[in-house]
DNA sequence: CGACCCTTTGACGAGCTTCAATACGCGTGG
DNA sequence: CCACGCGTATTGAAGCTCGTCAAAGGGTCG
């Protein structure tokens, strides 16, 4: 952003399609991986082409796009009404989900390649804070992230502060 | 919100299409009128048989879908690195580029029936705090917002405060 | 072993919220 | 016509959340 710093618009998970630039031109945003990744891309006359010839492959990429602003959606009501604390726990639920959905979850602990910079970018803290929430998190046995790993130990209490409805 | 608070997602201007229903289920949000309106809706099967005839309709749906998105990740930035008066200008400059892009403006003035409550809910401030920067807009000259109009003094400043890019 | 990145922690300050009081415009009813 | 109530905006004082600055610790890789 002018002012220097970054506003981390979401994390895409393994299996993520990015319509970003499907039904619009080119990117406002630029893309960046944490870690090793493998992509698939497709021209836009392949896809035409296909359109033309299967006509659910459009509606399931605008629904993938109307996904996409429903997350955005539930992103804007956490930064804009939710304290540091529930910003914070609100990207966890986020990613739980998210992560839960593809894979097969054994014990509460989910693989988050995140640095404390992302997340005080994603949710618009500074990482010094974050350190701070996490530090809290981890003392009143609600959750842990270290070391790439999420665990939570109290699923109810991070419902309770970052759960939209 | 569960904690009692509002967030505006969006404010849709005259001839905005709200495609919200289309790709996927029952709306996630609630949608409120502040003037006397109007509005056009379509039933699925007549979506569906138009489809049908032309493709292009379908496109067009997705695009405006997108468009929504495009928007909310801009909302998003603002409301994670932006501070208040940053905020209450990104909002301003938005609103009159819809609007401008529809009407013809004459000498910098808006028609904007929003109360300080509103511009508090969707930038996520309170009413107080969004009296104080309007009370600081009007007395540094930059812009005013009284009786439903809005009035850009300095559109200069008000961009370099609130623009992304 | 040393350099570097990330995280943690403390002290302090700024920005925004909260609470409360006041003022203003407007419609209603006496 | 004024009195009253109601919603909205303004302003001040006090407090809390979060940011900033700075220092120190730990892990990893050369």
């Amino acid at each position: 952003m002018p002012n220097g710093r970054r506003q981390i618009l979401s994390f895409l998970l393994p299996g993520d399609v990015l319509t970003g630039s499907l039904f619009q031109g080119p990117l406002q945003f630029s893309v960046k991986a944490l870690t090793a990744i493998q992509i698939s891309t497709m021209k836009r006359e392949e896809i035409d082409a296909r359109v033309a010839v299967n006509l659910r492959i459009l509606w399931a990429a605008a629904e993938c796009c109307a996904d996409e602003a429903r997350a955005a959606d539930e992103t804007i009501a956490a930064l804009g009404q939710f304290s540091a604390e529930e910003r914070i726990a609100h990207l966890f639920l986020q990613l739980m989900k998210r992560i839960a959905s593809r894979n097969v979850i054994r014990d509460e602990r989910y693989r988050l390649p995140l640095r404390q910079q992302h997340i005080a970018d994603a949710v618009g803290l500074t990482p010094v804070h974050v350190s701070r929430v996490l530090s809290s998190f981890r003392e009143r046995r609600v959750a842990d992230l270290s070391n790439g790993v999420l665990e939570v130990f109290d699923l109810r209490e991070l419902q309770r502060l970052g759960a939209l409805n």
